[in-house]
DNA sequence: ATAGGGTTAG
């Protein structure tokens, strides 16, 4: 591959020199400023190669094409493409083309042309597999993602952790907590190490779900094996704890989070303040919301929305309206929710006067 | 592509 120097002084002397190489010559230098990133140009001459009626080969081709991709011009990827039509499509098209697909969102697309690759025995490679597994995931798509996974196993490419982490985490999101959980203990079985996000990633999900214990149980295990829980695992241990209305074990975890230099955050408080709200503790919560002052964290719109919503819950509609002035003196903006549980508290009191004062 | 994980609400 050529340097980039190498590019410029190369493409300097064909401007100067009017000189004409060989088509071949051409097309390597195509291939060149390419891989350079200099697609815009790569293009140029590719598309002049074209004009004078040579038909560049299947790996210069390629090689433009992977330059776009790069340099994340899906637009002249496409113009590209439109041309080369009639040429023949081998393995690299193929990685190129399913690659394009799920940068474009057009991940299903990038499934079929993968499916019809394979039939034909082109196998595209791990990392292809793993772009449309996240591709997968992004958009929800359980089965698919699934059925990929499997397939490039059966084709010998073992996922990488960052796959199985997106995979739980996809599975997690699509309410799929047993499998997600399977697949993490037969991580285990097959010798990966799941690292500190893999592990935060699994007890979020366990979380998520309600199953503490097993959270629990993860959390010593990473623990045992010498990964430190950070600022990130102790919130997604706090709020799942604290969903579920354990508030002396999250009021533990938050003390410990402290005391392991972990510095309290508007996250972290927010966890706080919405867990308190969610169980009809609301006084509580704005207790907790007056500390954050004192230790400068400042508090964001979440704070505020959770806090309104939970005085809302428990009709404590003055004290909603003493924090949405607060929030609007902010320029802070109540979420539709919390409009919405305001004005149905409004509706209820004899306060209809009181404005929202929009 | 040596990347990736958290908080409101329903």
């Amino acid at each position: 591959m050529a340097t980039n120097s190498a590019v410029k002084a190369a493409k300097s002397f064909l401007n100067t020199t009017g000189f004409s190489p060989e088509p071949t010559l051409l097309e390597q230098y195509v291939k060149c400023l390419s891989e350079d990133g200099l697609v815009e140009e790569a293009v140029d001459v590719y598309n002049a190669l074209k004009e004078t009626g040579i038909s560049p080969s299947v790996v210069t081709s390629n090689a433009v094409l992977l330059g776009c991709l790069k340099a994340r011009k899906l637009h002249l990827f496409w113009e590209l493409h439109k041309g080369m039509m009639e040429s023949e499509v081998d393995l690299e098209r193929i990685r190129c083309l399913i690659q394009a697909l799920c940068d474009g969102g057009e991940v299903s697309e990038g499934y079929e042309l993968l499916k019809q690759g394979l039939k034909q025995g082109l196998d595209p490679g791990h990392d292809v597999y793993a772009k449309l597994i996240s591709g997968f995931c992004k958009i929800g798509n359980y089965a698919c993602m699934s059925e990929i996974l499997h397939t490039m196993i059966a084709w010998n490419h073992f996922p990488n952790l960052y796959t199985y982490n997106e995979v739980i985490k996809g599975l997690c999101k699509n309410k799929k907590h047993v499998e997600a959980f399977c697949i993490f203990k037969s991580l285990k079985e097959k010798g990966y190490a799941p690292d500190r996000v893999v592990y935060t990633t699994m007890i979020h999900g366990l979380c998520e779900k309600g199953w503490l214990g097993s959270a629990r149980k993860l959390w010593f295990e990473m623990i045992k094996k010498g990964m430190q829980p950070n600022e990130l695992t102790y919130n997604v241990m706090i709020h799942g704890h604290l969903k579920r209305g354990e508030f002396v074990l999250a009021g533990e975890f938050y003390s410990e989070m402290l005391r392991k230099g972990y510095k309290e955050t508007t996250v972290s408080c927010n966890t706080v303040i919405s867990g308190f709200c969610s169980h009809g503790k609301s006084d509580e919560a704005f207790e907790f919301f007056k500390k954050m002052s004192e230790t400068g964290v400042a508090p964001d719109a979440i704070t505020y929305n959770a806090l309104i919503q939970g005085f809302c819950k428990e009709n404590k509609v003055e004290k909603g309206m003493k924090v949405y002035k607060e929030l609007k003196a902010l320029g802070l903006k109540p979420s539709v929710v919390t409009y919405a549980a305001l004005v149905r508290n409004l509706k209820m009191s004899d306060s209809v006067e009181t404005s929202l004062n929009f």
